[in-house]
DNA sequence: TAAATGTTGTTGCTAACATAACAACAAGGT
DNA sequence: ACCTTGTTGTTATGTTAGCAACAACATTTA
């Protein structure tokens, strides 16, 4: 007879994401390493109390991922975990599409009065929100698009978003590294780092060397992308007046010294 | 403002099993449904009691579903529904991810002694565990295939998996309709619809409209494919050597009736 | 003062967890 | 036969944990 053997924490908070119970996760993983398995067997080889192996196997097998035999007593088996996920997810996954249906029913009732929107700053926690809302930004652009951002960022996950800006619209670039061919479309405006070194505080303040930036877009619309001390991006938007100014000219001043630095 | 008009269950439903509570499908459903809401309007438009509302909306920004702005009070929004179950399912499939990994490891471990197996009858649930296991069976087949399904069941779920079986191995397939044109790979051995008609009796117990059928591999491995009442596939799976002795004169029985119907 | 915001604590409820005990049945031994 | 011994499947009962619901409080804003 196998031990228990302790199931890894992790495992089981996952399984539990996937909609399983702990006893449901402990049976399920006790049958992968036995091949047909009574109750009580299954109870040994999981920890489960015996009682409670019986609903438990149930439910696994309501969900498709253990096979009963007709024998008396019962035999179980699981199956292969590859599909037994598979099963899982299925089910998730047209939740998921029903969900997303009658949410978008819902959300297309939205008001879209826009409200108080003009004044209020939203935080975005996130990468990917933050970069379907940099998208949104830059689609709507009609005048002017302003970037101050550090190189890593700007091209790792902000470059690609640039694409639906129209011709019309000037792209101003800012930052303190680029590598790669200068692309003609926008206008690259280079920190010399040496200035930057010169002005430790300032290296400091305004390029950290996590990934940060600051986006403008026809002067009224700011986001600013900032990255946690845990690592998470996260991000301010606004279409406040006051902010927007304060951003335009943060930028303007960089790109200023930037010029002089050069001289 | 609007009615917390009440929402449908099985939208909640659905929303758990990607991971939500009850109280935060309202909040967020309704946040879809206004701009920029206080914590005191989603209380008034979701229904939830105004001090469940914080740790809901704190929860729905650490799942981030919401998005908060710096006022005071504190405004809030949903992301659009879209990219919110996108921002869920992205969770939960890393969580599956690595959730396979780990029972993979276990799997791996399985003992592949084989024991009882041979004498066992195993029910299987699910279509999709029926089809893998039909192709483990074709897969595994050195000498004889045996099919004996209605056309439906056999062209639309069982044909594709036949592929892996080697030319080597003989294939018999009997069914009551074939569309399409006859492949020379298999020998298919048409019911003549005729001679079901003259014994009704015969016809609505050998081949029920429904969908089922025999499946017999090198004479010792059968698998029966059932369809319960409420029309969900569940099948019989066996080494023994008793059913697949049943199994094999059950197929030849018809197979002789086929052919003396022709006569 | 009044109204609204944000927070705290208490209580109830439900599903899951955990243990104990029971009837039914099959060896196996005296 | 009888009585043990052990296993299977079921039922009842108690416990815990998380969420749901409500009341109360300090704080701010008008």
């Amino acid at each position: 007879m196998k031990t228990p053997r302790d199931v890894p924490t992790p495992l089981l908070e996952s399984l539990k994401s996937l909609g399983l119970t702990k006893y449901e996760a402990l049976v399920y993983i006790g049958l992968l390493r036995t091949a047909g398995a009574t109750a009580t067997e299954v109870h040994e080889i999981s920890g489960v109390p015996r009682a409670s192996v019986y609903p438990v196997l149930d439910r696994l097998v309501q969900k498709e991922l253990v096979s009963v035999s007709h024998t008396a007593p019962k035999r179980f088996d699981a199956v292969p975990p590859d599909q037994g996920i598979e099963n899982l997810m299925r089910r998730i996954e047209s939740d998921a599409e029903s969900a997303r249906e009658a949410l978008e029913a819902f959300y297309r009732e939205k008001d879209l009065e826009d409200r108080g929107d003009q004044e209020l700053i939203w935080t975005i926690y996130g990468e990917e929100n933050i970069r379907t809302r940099l998208a949104g930004m830059f689609k709507s652009a009609e005048r002017s698009v302003e970037l101050l951002a550090t190189g890593d960022l700007l091209q790792r996950s902000v470059l690609l978003l640039l694409d639906p800006v129209p011709d019309s619209v000037r792209v101003e670039i800012v930052t303190e590294r680029w590598s790669g061919e200068r692309p003609s479309r926008f206008h690259l405006h280079l920190l010399p780092l040496a200035a930057l070194c010169e002005t430790p505080i300032l290296a400091e303040k305004l390029l950290p060397y996590e990934r940060s930036g600051v986006f403008l877009v026809d002067d009224t619309r700011a986001l600013l992308w900032m990255e946690g001390a845990d690592g998470q991006p996260s991000a301010l938007y606004s279409e406040s007046a006051g902010l927007a100014r304060f951003v335009r000219r943060h930028i303007a001043t960089v790109m200023e010294w930037a010029k002089a630095a050069v001289q």
